[in-house]
DNA sequence: CTGAAAGCGCTTACAG
DNA sequence: CTGAAAGCGCTTACAG
């Protein structure tokens, strides 16, 4: 029964009578060694269970074959299909995955960015908790690190970042309930972040064209941005009142905030929920209620759940490509570890338009 | 603009015109120093942006307070959760977290490990693919790496490990069913390991109590232990015809399984469906056929996805408290990492019972 | 192709 | 409390 003390180099080179370089290069894989000189080591190093230190390799090459990343939460199924996605290239490539979690927290945010850092990885993807309050990032990516951001953009940080279509995607999402007739759509979203002006200001400036920067937005205001598009499209005006703001990545959050709005008198006929969270909580609202889908209420969500398929009717909704937004990252991430010195880029992926069951004309 | 290469403790003792020495010992929080030298060293620290090489240290020590985990697939919730249990409390710990999947592939699972030990992780926790081939895990228990088992027991190794009480929960949903007055009732199962006789004979041995090691018995097969306990303990014959085989974790191999026993002229009046991946393909059938819950067809799952809750009518089932699952999973491999020498534990967990409304008398 | 030596960035006895 | 020296397990020039 072996101990936990591994055969290093050393021993391997002392058993087979060459020195460390040499079984260095041998079992490192690296320089050139004979024929014979290797065979003699390769069994030196099988007799002795030989396995190799990264840690060693790595303080001399400079490289982990690691990678880091933060995510919001691993739980959520948005971020577990990506890490996914991410893993399936990472492991293609023999790196390792080192992941933490944010829950939308930047201190939390820091302190993993810093873990990573200390434990050396070779880049970073990061999903970032605040679009502008990210000095560790503009560092990070100062200092050289490879990062990539996931899901959401930093303001005045010019890195490769992939992203959801958000605005136009929303926009698509919205306009299907308008083409089936509905006029009061609501909507429930998470909308994290302060705006000048509120919910309301928000509206107002997007409907006279007055959002600036829309790309350094959180992902729920984007959407909403395409919400106000599709009204204007349309000429329909739009109810400030029938935006619900969650204010967190709550599913419980968002099922108070449906609830609230098909509590009115004057309720929505069609919900739009702008993601997988927010839909959860809309379906548990709608659950809790009388209501029966598409019949009472329409609805079209973002991002496609397993449930939203063999629910019946099943959900109408737009889904993000998330294995494969995971698999981008790592491969964007994984060039820039190579050293690939292109401008940094931006990949926007649309979302794929699921109609199921979920809309109706209102009043049908 | 500060380059890659980041400022070393020797750049910082030089700085602060002391020895690495005691540079090392503020900067690492070890040994002691005075409080003047402390500052000193501190701000120069500060200056150069000094943060610390975990690599160089972890050489040293033999600790790189990381841990690395092989899941199935990180993607389902069932692994989703559980990384999140075992994440917060290695988080707390400060230590990182390396994730890998195997897909339930034994040569990937033998792959992540190799990858994992190179790393140099501090234990492991391995979902093992096969309860009998595993000699990586047995050669890594050996070699005193600490690890502990999730889900899954490998025959004759004796290691800390974590799973649901399967059989009793089993016994349990099965009852149920029988209770509510269900004579056939059909179950939807992985049962991926091969048994001797194939399930027929697995089933006759089951009945006669003649099924030995239960533990070392893949979580599916031990909840059809649950399902023949249930029947015997109520005078009731099985059916070998209503166990249904899936083969593999599919959600799709599910839903085909489920729909060959509802389209059976002598179709079951119910269902267990063993997991959760067993639990979506099973949805999926019902939700393409004319049948409805739980007037036509009673149902009852194993592990507790969000769906279930909000689906009119939900879904009875047996949650696992799987947050809580990673969180004593983690915990029990701090221990050993920390070096407990007690004996080796295994921590079985109750599903709890969550009542809803898939289950009613046959034909009503 | 191979070896002796230096060194990656830290921590650890050991003196003082 | 502090410093000089050795060393963790590798890889990398540099000779030969």
């Amino acid at each position: 029964m072996a101990l936990r003390s591994r055969a290093t180099i050393a021993d391997v080179a002392r058993l087979a009578g060459v020195s460390t370089a040499t079984a260095g290069r041998v079992l490192g894989g690296y320089g050139s060694s004979r024929e014979e000189t290797r065979e003699q080591v390769e069994r030196a190093a099988r007799k002795l269970g030989y396995r190799a230190n990264a840690l060693a390799r790595s303080l001399i090459t400079g490289q982990t074959r690691t990678i880091g990343v933060v995510a919001g939460d691993i739980q959520n199924p948005f971020y577990a299909s990506i890490l996914r996605g991410i893993a399936d290239v990472v492991e293609t490539e023999d790196f390792g995955l080192l992941i933490m979690n944010s829950d939308e927290n930047v201190e939390k945010e820091v302190r993993a960015v810093n873990l990573l850092l200390e434990k050396q990885v070779d880049g970073l993807i990061v999903s970032p908790c605040d679009t502008r309050n990210a000095r560790h990032l503009r560092d990070l990516h100062a200092s050289g690190v490879p990062l990539v951001l996931l899901d959401r953009a930093v303001a005045g940080l010019d890195v490769d970042r992939i992203a959801t279509e958000n605005i136009g995607t929303a926009e698509r999402a919205v306009e299907v309930l308008i083409r089936a007739g509905h006029r009061r759509i609501g909507v429930v979203a998470e909308l994290v972040e302060e705006q000048e002006g509120g919910v309301a200001g928000f509206i107002r400036r997007g409907l006279a064209g007055d959002v600036l920067s829309t790309d350094t937005l959180y992902p729920s205001w984007q959407r909403i941005l395409g919400y106000l598009r599709a009204h204007r499209q349309a000429g329909l005006p739009v109810d400030p009142a029938l935006v619900g703001r969650v204010g967190s990545y709550s599913a419980d959050g968002a099922r108070k905030i449906a609830s609230a709005l098909l509590d009115r008198r004057d309720r929505p006929t069609a919900l739009f929920a702008t993601d997988g969270t927010m839909s959860e909580g809309v379906m548990r609202s709608i659950a809790a209620s009388d209501l029966r889908i598409p019949d009472d209420l329409s609805l079209v969500c973002f991002d496609d759940l397993e449930w939203m398929g063999f629910l019946s009717p099943g959900i109408t909704t737009f889904a993000q490509p998330r294995l494969a937004m995971g698999a981008a990252t790592a491969t964007m991430l994984l060039d820039r570890i190579r050293g690939t010195e292109i401008p940094s880029r931006a990949v926007l992926m649309e979302g794929e338009f699921l109609l199921r069951g979920s809309v109706s004309a209102p009043g049908a």
